[in-house]
DNA sequence: CTCCTAACGCGAATCCTCTCGCTTTAGCAT
DNA sequence: ATGCTAAAGCGAGAGGATTCGCGTTAGGAG
């Protein structure tokens, strides 16, 4: 390969392109929301943007990816991370905020989404995302430190997990309710559990 | 439908039936484990275990349904509940066979089949299991409690999912490795925040 | 030992996913 | 405007899931 680098010609991603790129990812959505991901066929969505399944296939390759990105192009709005003053209030915030994620059409096909292991280009795009959310959740528990209400040292990614765990467990494995009892109950029992000093063990943050 | 009950035939379990059921089954299995869920094909298991492929599907309907039951049916060895104690080394120790068992293919290949929301018989089948799982590890907490070392009123359904919570969430959706200070932390954790009386208002055991 | 019929074998047919090679349209650089 | 060619359209085709109707085999009850 001694001249690998041809002068690359110009990528064509405006007019038609992207008039095809928005329509499909427009359907996917809709028959998505409509009749969920296993009645969702490459032809439904193809048809309804007025598109050919050849186009589909070319630019996303399987139905799991064309579903992936179109969910990844919704997902603008971003789960709030919330300023409440306390520490307690601040947590019990987040937590209802990724419950009603969960509950959202959206929130629940991404998450389904990102537990699939057949998707290579997904792990960096769920990573990115952890290391946003979690990035923002710590300055939850910056923000408590900083007031006095939290002791130094306690490690953000493990607190932030054994928060999230649960709720994820539930909504994933368990049949039981999502209720605002638990997600009280979790975060006093992460409250207490971090405001210990024999938690410092486990520093490593 | 004034006649409902008519003398039911008898129903054929023994013999062929039984032959072609666990040969299924078997060669199910196999595949399973030597070339993973997508590429299993009701065709190569049908010739592998001699039999034909619409028995199959007259059997068990639909490939998600096959591997399911194919899974369960080697769900004889339990993740064992250890009695080392300590409440500290039980909790460990527990912790550490649920991460064995999702590390064996067995174990990750059942609860990615337990995440799925399209086998309408899962759900009694996923809510047998984790009432069998937590009415083990609560006798744990049973112990410690007998022993002096937990005192009463604490929620074991909400403690039990605090631990086993973020370790199902680290195996599903993280890219983090699970080891064994990660399980030390969780449990020092959820030990400190049941410890309290801070968390009575959450008893409703 | 003998029926009755449940369960199996067989093959056609339908509907998708995904791949390919070829033709046509239409961005974009000049 | 005009040419080059990326990206879209088109249709054939392989392969797997799932369904059905029909003929055959072999449990199991009497």
């Amino acid at each position: 390969m001694a001249n690998d680098n041809y002068p690359p010609r110009a990528r064509r991603t405006g007019g038609r392109s992207a008039r095809v790129h928005a329509a499909v990812l427009a359907a996917a959505i809709e028959v998505l929301f409509e009749d969920g991901f296993d009645a969702l066929s490459i032809r439904g969505v193809a048809e309804r943007a007025g598109v050919h399944e050849s186009s589909i296939y070319r630019h996303w390759g399987t139905k799991a990816d064309l579903v992936l990105d179109a969910l990844l192009s919704r997902l603008g709005q971003e789960v709030p991370t919330p300023d409440t003053g306390s520490l307690r209030g601040d947590l019990l915030a987040a937590l209802r905020a990724v419950m009603a994620f969960l509950t959202t059409p959206l929130g629940e096909n991404l998450v389904r989404m990102a537990l699939r292991h057949d998707l290579p280009n997904l792990d960096a795009v769920r990573d990115d995302y952890w290391n946003h959310r979690f990035t923002l959740t710590s300055a939850i528990l910056d923000r408590a430190e900083e007031r006095g209400e939290l002791r130094s040292g306690v490690n953000r990614f493990l607190a932030i997990e054994t928060l999230i765990g649960p709720l994820y467990f539930r909504f994933l494995l368990t049949s039981e309710p999502l209720d605002d009892g638990v997600l009280e109950a979790v975060v006093d029992l992460v409250l207490t559990g971090i405001a210990s000093e024999q938690w410092d063990s486990h520093r490593s943050n």
